[in-house]
DNA sequence: CGGTGGTCTAATGTATGCATTGCGCCATAC
DNA sequence: GTATGGCGCAATGCATACATTAGACCACCG
């Protein structure tokens, strides 16, 4: 009656699952904070059952917590856990690379890749990191989407999703990323002539880098939870 | 007042969930059969709520899909599924076995890795598949926690459930695992002497060799969707 | 002054009831 | 005989009410 009637054909449900993941990574709800499935109801102006719905399906995705009689906790990272989550986007975006290199990819299929690449090119010449960053999470997407293994998109999008904070807090606190743009390149080329052992292990040294970064840059910075 | 006296400090939801998942995985609920929730909460002497919730958390785990009005599908899975969680067991299970390497443990630490590989020599020379089967997932599930990666350690045992099924089915199909067995002894051998490149690359091997057997005896006995 | 026990509160876990809506079946018309 | 439209049913999505129980606070006792 009063805000819900946008028609809206989806449901309550799956609408307060994207509301509070958008919530969480925003950062609207922070890390390490609690909630009460009540209060989140009425924020969301729905009754407590399409929430706790919701927050089921977060918990299993591993953006939050429930914790009986405390509320809901959004989870916050250590630098273990970012660690741990680097690790498993190393291990299985390098599979999609060295997939992605074997299938025999025409090059008008890697226009989204090239497009994505061109991206980062230019921001990083306009040096705009939020464009960078944008145009960094398309290019690794459509890696995984051309890997084919739906598993694995499924598993780096959960991943990529609980870093997503981490790396929007850390964006402007390094320099610009040259040498990620170089890599990004070569991953490509070598998917394009079908160099599957040098797409992946091209793109599993620029994860391990990107990794050892993000922990030292967090360890500077005094970040061990976010 | 019929069955449910025995005090039972869970909750109704989780009892749900794993009682469902163990009537998956036994294939009690078979693959690609249609539950409505009412009958599933009648049997299992609740309400309907918990099976939902329930029903949502084995939905994001895999093992179920609901189908709004049609009742929840137990998913069935095709050689291709089976290919896709093959290649994730593959690589995140060799990263393990890397890091348990690097990990530089005491020969103590390894000793539930030695019992598993024990109980696997036993068996085959028993001839006793089920129990080879057994050690065999007991290897598998210590090697990812001496790996030391929580995210590594969940995703892989969702995976794990979700062939279960399958492996069962193909157990009686095929030799005697004799090359498996050595295989892992290798494995543990360079996770002792600290030996990470040759665990990874003996395991990912290992795992490999396994997915193409068991997609050939899945083509081979036309086992399109179990 | 500190510790312990009890009570009270409030948040969740669960059940239940109702509204919605997709689907199938039947009837009717062409 | 076939196709189309409407009606009825039943399964889910959601809201709400209730029971349970963990945890906090207070009072009383040592």
């Amino acid at each position: 009656m009063t805000q819900t009637d946008t028609k809206d054909s989806r449901t309550q449900s799956l609408r307060a699952f994207e509301n509070l993941r958008d919530l969480i990574l925003s950062g609207d709800l922070g890390a390490g904070t609690d909630h009460l499935e009540t209060e989140l109801a009425l924020r969301l102006g729905m009754s407590r059952t399409p929430v706790r719905e919701a927050v089921l399906m977060l918990e299993a995705q591993g953006l939050l917590e429930v914790r009986p009689r405390k509320g809901v906790r959004i989870i916050s990272l250590s630098a273990i856990d970012m660690g741990e989550i680097y690790e498993v986007l190393t291990e299985l975006e390098s599979l999609a690379a060295w997939k992605a290199a074997k299938m025999g990819y025409h090059a008008s299929d890697l226009s989204e890749l090239s497009d994505a690449l061109a991206g980062m090119e230019k921001a990083l010449q306009d040096e705009d990191r939020e464009a960078w960053a944008e145009a960094d999470d398309r290019f690794h997407a459509e890696l995984v989407r051309l890997g084919g293994n739906a598993r694995v998109r499924a598993i780096v999008g959960m991943m990529a999703d609980q870093v997503r904070r981490a790396r929007r807090l850390t964006l402007y606190m390094r320099p610009l990323p040259l040498k990620s743009n170089d890599d990004h390149r070569r991953v490509l080329e070598a998917i394009r002539i079908g160099d599957a052992e040098t797409a992946r292990r091209v793109h599993h040294d620029h994860r391990e880098h990107a990794k050892t970064e993000l922990t030292a840059l967090l360890a500077r910075h005094r970040l061990h939870q976010i």
